[in-house]
DNA sequence: AGATGATTGAAACAACTGTTTGGAACGGAC
DNA sequence: GTCCGTTCCAAACAGTTGTTTCAATCATCT
């Protein structure tokens, strides 16, 4: 019964969680309208009815991958700075923490799931801004409120765009830079690389000291 | 048959025309998958016969929908500098451009196609990129290049993508913006200031003369 | 006029969609 | 053993999907 298809993992656990995995990667893969059930049902070497059983239908089962999603990717957000860190470096450390995870995430099929679901909110795209989104953004706020004191209104905020746009281009817009460039053009960068430069280029802009590890290009 | 390119409800044009135009609003609103052809030839007021008389099939409506969108945008490119304009300028004009049409698009269902099909390309991603997205990128990475010497590798290619990143970002993510912040807070920033703003964070990156506009702040 | 080719119309096509059904298999509790 | 609740399966459900058929209509030309 389950040595037919190709499974998620060496060992097999719940039903649930199979269908939740292999619903993960599906939906991931082809968005909600495009994926299955029976897509994710075979993938996940569930019968068809499992899904209605055990979420209810569809929807539930694609909410339910992204919640997943979402917290196994939260676990990224937790870093912790020691009392008395300079705002500069927290803002240094929150680029460098975000760039690799966006290159080679810990969990490809869950970032690809959520940035799916971020790009055209639907009704799962609540509970991942509330508990993921929405802290590490007044957080970064927090922090360019701090670099830029004389701030006012909006500027906090669309400086913030300016930094996360940056970190987030190279996931959003891979497919069509490869396009452009050819991929071996896009290769050959790697996610220290465009760390650095994004530190280089935020903290030009923001009249920051340059950190150390930066040669003159 | 007087001016039929003006409007697509009021007077009906070819059948043809029609179905292109509801495609693209359709295609635009519900993706590729989302979209049904009975949908579309309902707007269209055509029979559903008629995709497949005039296209073939769905997917040859959708990547004429694609190129016309495609065709119908590209007018915003047609930028002709004077000669001997320093490269600076034209990268201020360049982010001054861009960035309201991505607020708000001459016709917001073409670019929302667009956007959509570059997000994730199919079969007709090439012909855009080829016609419309690389020339501009490599107009820009010259202007890049000329703004930077000495500046080698991936370097130019990265502050590229620095710069096009922020023109790109409140199109892309407006949608999760809104949801982080509320829809008052993102209404609250024009496309000019954005712009001015972009222009700012660009040149003090870049080490440029900020141009005369910016008050201080 | 009649003939010809292009265009449209209503209906049906097979394949697929998400969902549901009724029963079989399982594992403990009594 | 029986009973019960949980889990799973094969089959079928009604509805929609993209696509096709074939006759009716239209415009145009001789």
């Amino acid at each position: 019964m389950v040595d037919e298809q190709t499974l998620i993992h060496d060992a097999e656990p719940d039903a649930r969680h199979r269908l939740l995995a292999a619903a993960q990667e599906v939906f991931a893969d082809f968005g909600y309208e495009g994926a299955s059930v029976r897509q994710i049902c075979t993938r996940a070497g569930v019968n068809i009815a499992g899904v209605n059983y055990h979420f209810g239908d569809k929807e539930h089962l694609y909410i339910e991958a992204v919640k997943q999603a979402h917290s196994c990717m939260s676990q990224m957000e937790s870093v912790v700075y020691p009392v008395g860190t300079p705002a500069a470096v927290k803002l240094e450390w929150f680029i460098r923490g975000i760039v690799p995870e966006m290159h080679a995430p810990a969990s490809p099929s869950a970032l690809k799931l959520m940035m799916r679901e971020l790009a055209h909110p639907g009704k799962a795209a609540g509970v991942v801004v509330d508990e993921f989104i929405r802290p590490m953004a007044f957080h970064m706020l927090e922090l360019i409120r701090e670099l830029l004191p004389e701030a006012t209104q909006q500027k906090p905020m669309m400086t913030g765009f300016s930094v996360i746009s940056q970190c987030l281009y190279y996931r959003q817009n891979r497919p069509v830079s490869e396009l452009i460039f050819g991929k071996d053009r896009l290769d050959a960068i790697d996610p220290t690389m465009v760390a650095d430069h994004i530190v280089e280029f935020v903290f030009r802009a923001l009249n920051l000291p340059i950190p150390s590890h930066q040669e003159a290009r």
